[in-house]
This record gives C-alpha cells, sequence and structure tokens, in this order.
DNA sequence: CGGCAATATTAGGCTATCCTAATATTATAC
DNA sequence: GTATAATATTAGGATAGCCTAATATTGCCG
C-alpha cells in the first residue's frame, strides 16, 4: 500500500512515457466506453484476452496514477488524463494505419494489426510527420476519425447498414471490425468508405441483406452489415485523406 | 536450472519473437565483436547502460537458447544463430534510419533516436516495405551498411580519417558515432556520406587535423576523426542510395 | 427479500529483467 | 609466483504483468 502510493507520486511526477500494457487498457476502455462512459472488468478482459483477475489489479494500479476513475465492483471510467493519453494512442494508432495503407501501400486489412505494435513505439514527432507526409488525413482506412494532435475527435454518428430500410441509399462512411478476413471481404465487395451503395430488399426474420454496388448486386448477413456504417448520400460526412 | 532447462527447450521449439532485450543485447555483443569477435561482460553492460551483473544473468539464458557461446568469466561469442538475429535487427534499425530519413525527412542526428524504438515492433513486411519504397538502400544515413534480407553484410573496412596523412583526400564513407550533437556538428562542416574532402595538415602531439571540404578549410580534433572513416576517392565505395 | 448466478476481487504464484552487495576468478605487476 | 587490481559471477531482492483458484459482492428472480 505506502509502496503503490509513492509509485504513483512519482510517476506522475516523472510523466514517464505509459507502458505498452498501460496504454492498451487505456485504449480498451476508451472504446468500451466510446469515450466517457464506463468499463466492466470483464469487458477490458475479453477485449484484451486476459483472466479478470488480471485486470482488477491493473485497473487499481492505473486508478493510482489518477488515469482512471475505479470504484471497486462498478467498474471504470476514463478520468481526463486517462481519456487524453488514450486518445494519443488512438491518434498514434490511426495515423499509422493511414500511413501505411496510402504511404506503403499495405491492404486495409493488415494495417490494424502492425499498427498495433507500432503505436507504443512510434514518438509524436513521427506520427506528425507521417500525418503531413500524407496530407493529415481525418480518417483511418476504416473510416475511423483520428483524434487531432489535442485531443479532439469527430464523433459523428452514423447508421448501420443493418438498419436502413429497402430503397434507402447511402455512402460507406466507416467499417467498425479490424477483422482480416472479414476486411478481405468486404474489399472484394467493394463495401469500403467512399462506396455509394443502396438497399434493394431485406429479408424477414434478420434475413440477408440485399444490395446494389454499382452495377452489382448481392447480399450480406445481418451481423456482417451491422459492422458497416453509412452516411446519408447527400451528407458531407465521407471523408476521404 | 531445471527450470531454466525446460524454458530453453520450449523457445527453441516455439520460435518467438525475441524479447526487446534481448535484441538489444544481440545487437550489443554484435557491434562489440564486429560480428565475430567475443564480447566481455562489461562491455556489454556499459554499452545497454545495465550493471554487469544483470549481463551475467542474461547471457546465460541467451546461451541456454543457443543464441550465445558463453564460458564463464571468459565472455561470450555469438552463435551462427545469434548472429542471424542480430543481424535482422541490424537490418531492421538501418532500414528504418533511411527510411526516416529519405522518406520522412529525419534529419540524421534524430534518425537512430527513433529507429531504436521501431527496431523492436517493425515487422519483417514493414521493413521491406520501407526498403522497396526509397530503392532499397544500401547504406543508412550514416553510412553503415545495411544486412540483407538473408543476412549478408558488406564489411569493407574504411581508414579513419584520423589516420590519413597530410595531402592525402577521399570521400566519407561513414560516420560511427551516433551522438547526435557529433552528427550536428559534422552535418554544419558538410562532413557526411559523399563529401569529398583532403587533408591540409596534421598538428603533431595528437593534435587537430586541418582539411579542406570544398571550398571551406577548417581543422576537427583527433578523436572526431577517428570517427569519420575515409574511402580512397578513386574507390566506388561511396554507395549512396 | 433470500438465494443463486453473474461479476469482481483477493490470495498466492510465476517469469523476465533489473539492481546492489558479497564473493569468486583471472590477470597483472613487481 | 604471489598480492592486488580488474573483471565476472552468485546471492538475494524488487517490479510489472500475467495466471489460477478461492472468495466476496452485486443484482436479479421468484
Amino acid at each position: 500500500m505506502a509502496r503503490a502510493a509513492k509509485t504513483a507520486a512519482v510517476t506522475a511526477k516523472t510523466k514517464q512515457p505509459l507502458t505498452e500494457p498501460v496504454e492498451d487498457y487505456l485504449k480498451a476502455i476508451y472504446a468500451i466506453g466510446k469515450g466517457s462512459g464506463p468499463a466492466a472488468t470483464n469487458e477490458i478482459a475479453e477485449r484484451l484476452a486476459l483472466a479478470p483477475a488480471s485486470v482488477s489489479g491493473m485497473v487499481r494500479r492505473l486508478a493510482d496514477q489518477g488515469l482512471l476513475a475505479y470504484e471497486r465492483y462498478h467498474g471504470v471510467k476514463l478520468t481526463e488524463k486517462g481519456r487524453r493519453a488514450a486518445l494519443r494512442t488512438l491518434r498514434r494508432h490511426r495515423v499509422i494505419e493511414a500511413y501505411l495503407s496510402r504511404a506503403l501501400g499495405y491492404p486495409w486489412d493488415r494495417v490494424h494489426h502492425e499498427a498495433e505494435r507500432l503505436e507504443h513505439a512510434a514518438s509524436d514527432e513521427l506520427v506528425d510527420r507521417m500525418a503531413a507526409a500524407i496530407g493529415e488525413p481525418i480518417v483511418d482506412p476504416h473510416g475511423a476519425p483520428i483524434p487531432t494532435r489535442d485531443g479532439a475527435v469527430d464523433e459523428t454518428e452514423y447508421t448501420p447498414l443493418a438498419d436502413l430500410a429497402a430503397g434507402e441509399s447511402g455512402v460507406v462512411a466507416r467499417v467498425t471490425d479490424e477483422d482480416a478476413e472479414m476486411l478481405r471481404y468486404l474489399g472484394e465487395l467493394s463495401i469500403r468508405p467512399g462506396t455509394r451503395l443502396s438497399i434493394k430488399s431485406r429479408a424477414p426474420f434478420d434475413g440477408p441483406i440485399t444490395l446494389t454496388v454499382g452495377k452489382k448486386e448481392f447480399s450480406i448477413g445481418r451481423s456482417l452489415a451491422a459492422h458497416v456504417l453509412i452516411a446519408p448520400a447527400r451528407d458531407r460526412g465521407v471523408r476521404r485523406r
């Protein structure tokens, strides 16, 4: 106890860079709470593929460092400090993804994996240079918004493709899953940020959704469609670069 | 003991990626032994800024993993496996340096620091893409040779500027120090790979060396000159790209 | 509102890596 | 060729993270 308190005091002063696991926890908590909401121990554990017990321990330490607000048995929330740290990591991650994709020709199904490792090692200077080199992108290759240097994020909400009615159309704004296989599949269907599409029909009882993309027509399942976010056709929401 | 043996057996099979500290040890040992020679515990410790006792421990583990040949009280040498691992890391490091310099405009005095962190996180694919993007460089921004994918390194030896006689001239092939201040200073003097220069005079008793670079003339100390390697003027040793 | 399921936490351990202090070995110098 | 200096190793301990098993808390359901 005495030691934990001392450590917290030291790190608070020292401002030493956060460790890799710590950044991962903060990112996970941010993702679960969408920036501000609470995150349950089990959810964090699942997202990080760790035992819940490990999370309890770490969460206490992060709270000691002032990164989390933590009440035993009641989950955690990011503090302002934690939120800023999470956004720094998120910015790194997404800038790196965008850079890998645009400057180095990485396919969109592999950028996540690579960025996951680089985000902890890249300096702010590097990230800024990357961003500058590709024209200060505002979204990553999956359409996720890139936080600005000072921690602002576009929080526009889009409609899941799964929720559109037959006859409606729009433009893909974002794909909210990093699974490589899924991304490759969507890529084959040309479903990626910027693609215009319209709903032809929706089979009942959670059945597949049939849609038109360019001249092609095909059906996809609901769960897949839930990961594809759509901006209304006339909306300026389709942000490239 | 039994446990150590078991761990070694497992990691030997598993072929899991080496940890960051392990890669750093191998790189240091490679650098000290110039690829094949022996490295003393204290030298390794100094280079990595660790206590010698820590090195003793780690070195034993690396030997258990078959990366080093180790005889107590007599230093270590890389095994073939260790050498290959060291060269992989070295290639990463130097490709990254070259990429940062050429693709992202990093000044040569800062590439080392950044590469030091990225080399452990970058995948082989990324490194290969970087290399391809800047035209498969064969030296890094300091003129150090980049090992090939299959572990070959150019081992050409150059003459330290400090050893040239008055009247001789040549082209800077390499600067063998990563100290940022030193690099900035050399940069101001235009002393960098590719620069042609000639020795005007050498003051006696380890005194300064006066040289001509383009139209400029100035003197530098012996210890600095020892870090500047020169290729004979007509030699093809000045490798750019 | 008592009891069980779901959820979370503590207890006790393990590994990798580092450190300091104590000790051992080698090398050097006279 | 032995004493001392230099070098290296072992002993003992710390820390961050992770794990499993045991235990505690919460919350919901009948």
